[in-house]
DNA sequence: ATTTTTCTTGAAATTCATTACAAGAATGAT
DNA sequence: ATCATTCTTGTAATGAATTTCAAGAAAAAT
């Protein structure tokens, strides 16, 4: 059941079938009621991909995402589909599971015209080729972002967030402080761990390397590795600032399993203000991330990039927000209604 | 730059060039390796939504979540898009947030054709009409069902599964037993209370009406709610088995709160398995689904589907499996391997 | 060397909706 | 009543690949 079809038992072109669906305000009341019922008569449905075809738009875009199961990338993905699906857009996920190689194929679904843009979760990519790539087609970063890139930007500013971070820390009293970092490769790992050194250096506090873990990946394991080996330091440090939730779960992990505890033994910080930060016991003072906003942020600056707008701005900080809950100690009760956070 | 482009710089015909790109072998090494040059050369891509309209075929599937955030999906969508991508497929990455319309609305992509089929990890829709759909579209469920529905469906057994585990409480000295539902209008919900209501019946002991709390969604804080309720009772349970992960974590706050003790006071048997239920204190016991490999099966016989391969089987029952942790006591320590679960 | 078979290749049709353009009808202005 | 303007509709071109069919070339068989 095609177009012309319908135009032929509603005694119309097939032009006018067209306009009923896509411009009805062009086509007479008369024959837009009659070519009306009968497509509901015999209940066509458009062929939406011959439609892409002819007018070169696919009404799709491609999220790219370095981890699909992490709770903090599906918070942002919903800001992202919202806002797209008001739109009328539908999205394509893709996960890299932090591959380069896979980051790299999913730039085929953009070149070979199957999406109209493309939203990056995850920029490890070389600058020059998302540059180069982003002058073509409409491409959007968020939360990740690369120094100096000439790309639409959506993100906190990670080193001010940990440099805060890392200052409830110190303003406890903690001198002893430790950063367990995320993956080096990584810009926002490399920007955290500024934010830490920033801070530390602005108290005149003494670095320790040892108290500089590096290495693993993201993981909850991770995390408990990293705090181990901080652990097993002959002067362990009594503060820690956990590159995210994730990992610092892993790490309030190890610290139990080492039978001390959170706080009293070793305060602890994390990052993203996941679900989790306040069901894990006790509960995790992390800073948020307005994930949600984040993803619909991109999502909106993204289609208007499709639209050809101009866009002034490149770089969007938005704010993030210090939860302070009792892994740090200094606050010990949790309002029920925080439970709902 | 077009295929027709191509065909000149290279002295071919379009056709030819066509049958480069997808049917190699077709060709006379000596023109391939031609055509193959001046590809690179002027780097063609091929336009896939020209591609798409003409073949038909979109190579894309739509998977339909109820809700992205949800921990226990992503895996399965990890699965999934594994499969997929393996062979040639891309997902399309559909959230209902558990609302039915939007679940329909989904529909839309199969009718129009801009996908080659569907993937739903929900099934809320009426019988009937997902039959009915069946019939034309390659259709696959996975995780929910729906009882007697003539399509492929990939699960696990969970009545079963809700018997296994309110028989381990049972089994651990538990007669007040309660059981914390999930949403009543999903299959899943009501088959986990069966199961349920199946131990207690046949070790002969009583379920008080007001241990069975209904009510609330999926969520954390409903876990929390029920929860209370059931501690406000005038002679509270000692084991609880609760729907799934999320609410056990939010009941174990419950617990926690009201100043008793997991499992001494309050045993509690979860579902799912999640990561996190490894984490929370005490680690909690759980029923595992294989949430990968349910996502891999069920992607498997939709592309089955697709290339219309007679499916005998419309029913693939997964296994699973009771993790058995701290929060029902019984076990008290959690070897060092187990934290990698 | 001739016939048969298999390989290569190209011409042209096909997929289905959109849209520029033009023509005719209806409305409004004078 | 006539002309100008606006509305409504249809004709036909268009988009970029794939694929059927046929023809010519090359290889194999006799």
């Amino acid at each position: 059941m095609k177009m012309s079809d319908v135009a032929k038992m509603a005694n119309v072109s097939p032009a006018t079938v067209s306009r009923v669906l896509s411009n009805p305000e062009l086509v007479s009341k008369k024959t837009r009621d009659k070519v009306l019922e009968v497509i509901n008569q015999v209940n066509y449905q458009p062929h939406i991909v011959a439609r892409q075809f002819r007018t070169k738009e696919t009404k799709t875009i491609l999220a790219v995402v370095p981890d699909i199961t992490s709770a903090f990338f599906s918070e942002v993905l919903r800001g992202i589909e919202h806002t797209a699906i008001r739109e009328g857009y539908q999205v394509i996920l893709g996960d890299t599971e932090n591959s380069v190689e896979r980051e790299n194929d999913y730039i085929n679904l953009l070149l070979q015209k199957q999406v109209d843009g493309m939203l990056l979760l995850t920029a490890r990519l070389e600058k020059e080729k998302l540059e180069e790539l982003a002058e073509h087609f409409p491409i959007v970063l968020a939360c990740e972002y690369i120094d100096g890139l000439n790309v639409p930007t959506v993100s906190i500013d990670n080193i001010s967030a940990a440099r805060k971070a890392t200052e409830h820390l110190i303003k406890l009293g903690h001198e002893r402080v430790a950063h367990i970092c995320g993956p080096m490769n990584v810009i926002l790992g490399r920007d955290r761990l500024r934010g830490f050194r920033q801070a530390m250096m602005s108290h005149d506090l003494d670095v320790d390397p040892s108290y500089i873990q590096e290495g693993g990946n993201e993981s909850l394991e991770s995390g408990y590795n990293q705090m181990m080996k901080l652990l097993a330091l002959e002067t362990p440090p009594t503060g820690v600032f956990v590159y995210n939730d994730e990992m610092a779960m892993g790490a309030m992990k190890a610290v139990k399993n080492s039978g001390l505890r959170i706080p009293e033994d070793i305060a602890i910080v994390g990052f993203d203000n996941l679900k989790m930060a306040s069901v894990v016991e006790p509960h995790l003072t992390s800073i948020d991330q307005p994930k949600y906003k984040i993803g619909q942020k991109a999502m909106s600056i993204l289609i208007q990039k499709i639209n050809k707008e101009k866009i002034t701005k490149q770089s969007f900080v938005m704010k993030d927000h210090l939860f302070i809950r009792q892994s740090c100690g200094g606050q010990s009760f949790v309002s029920s209604s925080e439970q709902k956070t």
